[in-house]
DNA sequence: CTCGAATCTGGAGCGCGCTCCAGGTCAAGA
DNA sequence: TCTTGACCTGGAGCGCGCTCCAGATTCGAG
């Protein structure tokens, strides 16, 4: 199977080498396969998962927030209880996009006033 | 005219006391009066532009950000300018909507595949 | 085999956005 | 007048999410 480098990884995800080993670290990648000598080599898998990372840290939840989301998939759990988390999560989402929504809406009103 | 206490104004904005005190040294708010003995009088207007700050701060504007909004909206800028300005802004606010909306969209994968 | 680039680890440093603290001032009630 | 509590200032501290660094190790090209 064939695995990417740290370089490689960074460059097809678009984070930076610095900041998958702190993902890593914290638990929310991986934890990664090494080589022989100790050099970390990502599958397609971890690359997929990097992703799903940063569309969560792009939309605004935390570490701790990811962290938690890693565990309720990874880890045997319920569907039920996976549902309630996910659904739990999508609410807080939802309260952001009513949150830019108002802003938005204030900038709006902005603009035309001053068009 | 009626004007607040800092604790009153805090009440009022759901702003902790030094929050508002930090907001004020940023020169996101004020600066507020002061009275005689120099304790600050939020007056109405304080509190409505405390509660714009607030709309932006949950939205996810940085200090920086609203920094930039105050300076554009408070000092003598021509129309098109603040317009241009204040489009921009949206702009990025979108771009936060679509993040949110990737990251929902992720969870209701998810959620389907465990339901 | 040698050299240089890439990677490793543990830990320090940093910018942000507050939050807290010490030490002093002001103001209203008993 | 005295006390008590809210408020003042300047500055330190903190949690988050990286980011950078030193010093050692590995690996591929020549």
């Amino acid at each position: 199977m064939t695995t990417l480098t740290p370089a490689a990884a960074s460059d097809r995800t678009g984070v930076s080498i610095d900041t998958l080993r702190y993902y890593e670290r914290e638990g929310l990648i991986g934890p990664v396969r090494r080589s022989v000598g100790g050099r970390r080599q990502y599958t397609e898998d971890d690359v997929f998962w990097i992703g799903l990372v940063t569309c969560f840290r792009d939309a605004g939840l935390g570490i701790a927030d990811l962290r938690g989301f890693v565990a309720i998939l990874r880890a045997e759990h319920p569907p039920q209880e996976r549902v309630a988390f996910l659904r739990e999560r999508r609410a807080a989402l939802e309260q952001r996009v009513a949150a830019l929504g108002r802003a938005m809406q204030v900038l709006d009103e902005k603009i035309t006033y001053y068009s």
